[in-house]
DNA sequence: ACATTAAGTGATT
DNA sequence: AATCACTTAATGT
């Protein structure tokens, strides 16, 4: 976990910074489709990312999905953050999109390192400027970007966060990611691969435009 | 061969 | 853009 660990994060972390975590952390792999993180679960613990990609998804009360971001290595959840601190319940869903491995720290050492790491200090301040620029970003394409255009945005950061173009995935899960109905999105991919941007398959669709 | 699941399509609201 | 109803095609048992 050590070598991972200054791989990932050894340029961001002071030695000492790195020792500690190394001590305190607990090293975690998910498989791919786990759930981390529940509606409503307690955050005992803040992730590192050390490899993989993590989709964060917000639900309703009638249970309808939608993404908003995705997490990836060297990223750590904002959402967690502000549940540390404020003490409250995860009002996200973590769901590991690819095969995960991260680091759990334990959140009580958060608040010290803050003032006795100035390099955790500007990861963490860092970071959420990361998530409040994506949050803007879902916001964005949700208010203002049709919704074929939203389609496609969502297969680019799809294929971005799994290093892949070749997606395997069917169009009922994309209308649930996109809070849409399935008949929509198959049209639309229709239109999409008319217009030479993808190429469908069952089960998988190629992203040909990145 | 049969059942199940994914995807395509016209018509309606 | 959503929903219904139905078809076709691929896949699993």
């Amino acid at each position: 976990m050590k070598n991972e660990l200054a791989k990932n994060f050894g340029y961001l972390f002071e030695d000492a910074l790195l020792e500690e975590i190394n001590t305190l952390g607990i090293a975690r792999q998910f498989k791919a489709e786990t759930t981390i993180i529940e509606l409503g679960d307690f955050i005992k613990s803040m992730p590192l990312l050390l490899s993989g990609a993590i989709k964060i998804t917000r639900e309703d009360a009638n249970g309808d999905e939608l993404v908003l971001y995705y997490l990836e290595q060297g990223d750590t959840c904002a959402m967690t953050l502000s549940c540390c601190l404020g003490q409250t319940k995860s009002k996200i869903r973590a769901v590991a999109e690819t095969d995960v491995s991260l680091i759990l720290l334990p959140k009580e050492k958060m608040t010290t390192w803050l003032s006795s790491y100035k390099t955790w200090q500007a990861f963490i301040l860092e970071s959420y400027h990361n998530r409040v620029e994506e949050l803007l970003q879902a916001v964005d394409t949700i208010a203002f970007l049709k919704l074929d255009e939203r389609l496609f945005k969502y297969l680019k950061d799809k294929a971005m966060v799994n290093k892949n173009d070749e997606l395997t995935t069917t169009h009922k899960q994309i209308s649930e990611d996109l809070h849409t109905s399935r008949v929509v999105i198959s049209r639309l991919l229709k239109k999409l691969e008319n217009e030479g941007k993808v190429k469908l398959f069952r089960s998988s669709i190629k992203v040909l435009e990145l």
